[in-house]
Parts: C-alpha cells; sequence; structure tokens
DNA sequence: GGCGCTGTTGCAAGCGCGTGCAAATGCTGC
DNA sequence: GCAGCATTTGCACGCGCTTGCAACAGCGCC
C-alpha cells in the first residue's frame, strides 16, 4: 500500500513538474524564488527554511546559519500572501479615506501607517473620493485581501456591510465617525465640549457677536462643534449666528465669510468648523473687507493643520491629537478580541486641546 | 490503481477534516466563507464558483445564477491573496513615500490611488519618514507581499534592491528621482527648462537681483531647478544668488528669508525650490522685513499645492502635472512587458507649466 | 442510430507556506 | 552499552484558489 501510494505521488508529481514549467513559461518568465529552492540550495528540508523565518520554531544554529545564506543568496522573500492564507492573518490593514489630500487627512495617514509599521503590519490606502456607496465597495475590497482590519477616516458604511464584517473577523475602527453601531471601535472627540470652552475664551477677549462658520457636510464631528458652541453661548445668555455652506474647504471658508461679514450686525468673533475654512475666512475678511483680525475679528478652527501656524494666520485652534489617534486604534487592533467580554462594546474619546495664537486677542 | 489512489485520497481526506476543525478552533472562531462552501450550498463544484467570478471562463447561465446567489447568501468574496498565489499577480501595487503629511506629497497620492483603483488595482502604503535605508525596507516588504510593482515618490533605492525587484518580475516606477538605472520606469518634469523660463518672466517684471532659495536635500528634481534658473540667469548675463538650507517646508522658506533679506544688495526676485519654501518665504518677508509683495519683491515657487492659490500667497508657480504623472505611472503598469523590447529602458518628461498669479508683477 | 461538434462541468493538481506528528539525532547518566 | 530524554528534522497535509484535461450532455446531420 505504502509503495502504490508513492507511486502515485511519483506519477504526479512528475505532471506536476511539467505542467509548472508550462504555466511558468505563460505566465511570466521568472516568478519570485520560493522556499523550495532555497531548501535545496541550503541542503535541508523545505520545513527547515519555514522555521527559520517563523519566530519561535525549532531550529539549530547551524541549519538556521545555512538556510539565512542561501536565502539572501538567492534574494529570498516569505511569500505574505501564501503565509496570511496559512495563518488566516494577511498583516493588512486598510485605511478607507476620502480627501486625502486635505493637510488634517493627510498628516492622519502619515501617522496611522508609521504606527502601523511599528507594529509589524501594512497599511492597504482605498480611495473614496469618487461616488457615495464607495465606503462600501472600498470595506469590501478590504475583504477580498482579507485584511486584518480596516479603519474607517471617512464616510459612514452601511450597518450591513459592517456586520459582514465582523462576521468575517474584520475589526474595524471608525474615527471620529459618531455612530451607535456596536461592533466597532470608535475613536472619538470631544468637540461638543471643546466648542464650549471656546465661549469663555471669545469672552474673555472682549467679544460678544458671536457667529459659526460650518460646512453642510454635516458630519457628526462637525455638528458637535456647532451644537457644543451655540449651547455654550446660550447658556450665558449669547445668541449664535450659524451660517453653513459647501464642503469643508477654503473656498467654503471665503464664502462664508461673505455672508456672515455682510450682516447688519457684523461679528466680532467667528469659530470656524475646521482650520481650512477658518484661512479661507481670514483671507476673505483681510483681503476683501479690510478687517484686521484680531482687533476687530477674533477667529478660531478646529484641526490645528500645519497652515494654520503659519504667521499668516497665526490661528488659534484645536489640536487633533492626530499621534493618540494613530496609538488608539493600532493598539486596538494589537489586542486580543476574546481579551476582554465586557468591552465588545468599545470606544474612546480623546481631547482637543486649543493652542493658543494671536487670532484671538488676550489669551 | 485508479481505485486504490482514490483510497489514499479518501484516507487523507478523512485526515483533514479532522486536523482542520482542529486548527480552526484554535487559531480563530470564525474564518472568512470559502468557495466550497458557496458551492455545496448552490449544489454546484467548487471550480464552478471559480468560473463565476474569473471574467471570461465559461460557465452556463444557470450555473452562473445559482452561484451569485448562493454567494451573496453567505457573503462570500473571492480570496485575493489566493487568487494571487495562483495567478502570479497579487492586484496589489505599492506607493513608497515619505513627507506624505505635505499637500504635494498627499495630493500625488490621492491622484495615483485613484488612478489604480480604476485600473482594478490596490494600492498599498508604505510610509518611510523614519530611517535612511528604509526605501529598501520597503521594497522589500513590497516583495513579500508579491506586490505586481513598487512606485517610488521618495528616496532613491539601493541598486541592489531594484535590481532585486525587476527580477522577481516587480516592475519600478521612480517619480522625479532623476537616475540612470536600466529598468525602471522614470518620470520626470523638465525642472530644468521650467526654471530657466522663470528667468524671462523675472526679468519682464523689470527684477534684476535674482536670487534662489533651496533646501539642502539635494534631490535631483531640486538642484535642476537650481541649475536650470542659473544656467539660464547667466546666459544673458545675470548672476543669481543661491542659499541652501533644510528641509523643503515652510521653516525654511523663514530663515532663508533672514539670510537672503537681509544681504547688502537685497534680490529683487526670488525663486523658491517649493511652494512650501515659498510660503515661509513670503511669511518672513512680508511680517519681519516689512516688504511687500510684488511691488519690492517678486517670488516665485515650484509645485502648485493648494496653498499657492490661496489670496495671502497668490504664488506664481509651475504646476506638478500630478494627475498626467498619475496616468503615466498606472498606464505603464498597465502595459505588456514584453510588449516593446526596444522601451526596456523606457523614461518620460513632462512639461510643468507655470501658473501666474500676483507675486509676480506684470503677467 | 451513429458521428462529430460545441459548450459545461467536475476532477485533481499545485501555487508557497506553516505545522502536527513521527522519526532521527545527540547527549547524559547509570 | 543502553535506556531515557530533549532537541531537531522531514514528511505530508491543507489553507482557498485557478485551470488543463477529460468526461459528458445536447444537438444537428447524414
Amino acid at each position: 500500500m505504502a509503495i502504490v501510494t508513492t507511486c502515485t505521488q511519483l506519477q504526479s508529481c512528475a505532471n506536476s513538474v511539467h505542467r509548472s514549467q508550462q504555466i511558468r513559461a505563460i505566465v511570466s518568465q521568472k516568478p519570485f524564488v520560493s522556499a523550495q529552492e532555497v531548501a535545496e540550495r541550503a541542503g535541508v528540508s523545505r520545513s527547515a527554511v519555514s522555521r527559520t523565518f517563523t519566530p519561535g520554531a525549532s531550529v539549530s544554529p547551524e541549519t538556521r546559519r545555512k538556510v539565512v545564506e542561501a536565502a539572501d543568496a538567492l534574494g529570498y522573500h516569505v511569500n505574505h500572501l501564501a503565509r496570511g492564507l496559512m495563518l488566516n492573518e494577511s498583516g493588512i490593514v486598510c485605511l478607507i479615506v476620502s480627501d486625502m489630500g486635505t493637510p488634517y487627512r493627510s498628516s492622519l495617514i502619515r501617522a496611522v501607517t508609521q504606527q502601523l509599521q511599528d507594529a509589524g503590519k501594512i497599511a492597504m490606502l482605498v480611495n473614496t473620493d469618487r461616488s457615495d456607496g464607495s465606503v462600501d465597495l472600498a470595506l469590501r475590497q478590504a475583504i477580498r485581501y482579507r485584511a486584518d482590519a480596516s479603519i474607517i477616516l471617512s464616510g459612514m458604511p452601511d450597518k450591513s456591510i459592517t456586520q459582514l464584517c465582523l462576521k468575517n473577523g474584520q475589526r474595524l475602527v471608525l474615527i471620529n465617525r459618531d455612530d451607535d453601531q456596536e461592533g466597532p471601535f470608535r475613536i472619538n472627540l470631544d468637540d461638543a465640549a471643546a466648542a464650549g470652552r471656546l465661549v469663555t475664551a471669545f469672552l474673555r477677549a472682549g467679544c460678544r457677536r458671536l457667529a459659526f462658520a460650518n460646512s453642510e457636510a454635516g458630519t457628526p464631528s462637525l455638528m458637535a462643534r456647532e451644537r457644543g458652541f451655540v449651547a455654550a453661548a446660550k447658556a450665558i445668555g449669547l445668541e449664535v449666528v450659524v451660517e453653513r455652506y459647501g464642503p469643508t474647504g477654503y473656498e467654503s471658508g471665503r464664502v462664508l465669510a461673505q455672508r456672515l461679514l455682510t450682516q447688519s450686525e457684523r461679528p466680532d468673533a467667528v469659530f470656524c468648523a475646521t482650520d481650512l475654512i477658518a484661512c479661507g475666512f481670514m483671507d476673505a475678511a483681510r483681503h476683501q473687507f479690510s478687517i484686521s483680525i484680531p482687533p476687530q475679528l477674533c477667529v478660531a478652527g478646529f484641526d490645528d493643520i500645519e497652515q494654520a501656524a503659519w504667521s499668516s494666520y497665526e490661528l488659534t485652534t484645536f489640536a487633533q491629537p492626530v499621534e493618540a489617534i494613530a496609538r488608539e486604534a493600532v493598539a486596538w487592533l494589537g489586542k486580543d478580541s476574546s481579551e476582554n467580554p465586557a468591552e465588545r462594546n468599545h470606544s474612546v474619546r480623546l481631547n482637543a486641546d486649543l493652542v493658543w495664537r494671536s487670532s484671538i486677542r488676550g489669551g
């Protein structure tokens, strides 16, 4: 019986050599070097090669030396696709982002990719600028590549898709996407609280006619900032003029300035929902309306993008703790899922610290 | 013989069922759904499922319907890791980048990822901010994940590594990394020529005392801009004051302003190697030296980042054709490698068009 | 009815890897 | 010298997939 088995093995083996050569000739001239080839060159078994590159496996120093030698003579690199197939763990983490040319987004991507790499993982980037529903498409892509996790920086996936991801053992992180779905790990800022604190700052600077310049995007973070600001103002008996327009960019800031600065009772303090809006607002205020900031007008923003520190703006703003966000996200990915059954539905809330610059007088 | 073979097959099959259940129980509670399960539910063979999701394969409409139905009842998604293993083509393209929080870099990343997705590929992002040699590490990572190609936006890999990539059938694209290596596809700008054209523009604006504000980074693009500018000036008998400092960011611009604007013969036209440098330069010139731009000083930059259009800068600058760069890169990836043997050593040079804004008088 | 042809389908092999199991090896202590 | 043990090694299997090959079904035509 054993002999017969060996016989069929040999037969199929002979077949395979023929087949694979044929296929290789067709598909590509020279595929990547495999563990098999390394094993042959080192005069050991393929398992020995595999074990050499598997941390914690049992290999004698002598064998390891031979393998390593042969490996980098041939330029061998472990195939992470195959490894992922075996281990059911690809090491890939999918970042789902729109507007990634934007300063805040790109700095967040930078921080996250760096942290992922430090944790031995790798980022796969999916751009969801195009249409709606593309967040769902992106998550499907993540499933196809068997990403260990997906981190969503923009948009909001359909509930059915997130359930699909979770059912497939994919972990999900939502950043600033305030949502009450169970399952995903959610990282949020204290948007409303931060915005509330700003009212006091404006008051101390002697401002009384407050305005809020928002985008029409209507994401939870933006709305929380608006709510927090308006509520805190109302609490001390002040009304806030709220204006909303367009996306969250520079141009919107200019338009919002047009609207807010042409009112009969011109505001003396404006909180812009994002720094980009604030930059546009300030530029329009200065160059079109010849208003000097701060004396005549105080402005604050949110995100603390690099440009906020530029001396043309010197913008007082709330800092997005990008490093902390990235750290939280990656740390959670590293955690054992079954660790804390009580933490099934987990989320974290981080502070946005106010960075004082001269766009508000006093301080 | 056939019977005996079947027998051993059955035996090993029985083993396998036992083993795989055991492994699954240990490794993870619930793996992704496989083609096997879809096949069983649809009452067809596993090959039928595979063919259903392979474009151009022969499946009857009836079978396809049954498969698709079962597939999305179970939430099945083709495993691209396994598919990549078979086809020797992962669909992954590796982007190797440093400073990706920077406006120019992030907009390039945006364009490339979008184009890749349109071409049915997916971007893997590697951050090389950390140490030197990390470009090599990044390329090794690309090899491990069997990326079909790597696109290098920053740094310069060691020759031995690029050779390794090419030998492994990986395609390589170098963007603005002027280099004479054979093999990689190189996309470059006409940096020197563009810079040369700027001299004429400055002249027409009545400037005579030219300066070039460069970073110390010394990348080929930056040096080409410097060379082109200096050469064109010399050609018409003008000397250029060249100053170099630090990285290519805003802060360097400020320092360079300190140096160039405190000279006895203050320049009346400054070409900054990047827009970020230009922004820093302009801010320092205006706010520290109270120089008004353009009357007293003309400034130009390079990249046409978003901030260059902001009304605080209105910077005349050369536009990086990011969309065209991305298109060229992705188009080349799609090409059959054996198509044009003469084009083995291929490269492309794109124009950087001058965008006129008010930081230079006249126009 | 038999034949050839076309379009589908299932079988089985193998992509490169990790790993349980059993065999082999080396070493200690009596 | 040999039992007993610890360590290392090789074998073989399967992860989920694609695909060549052969078997097969359907069909028109002589």
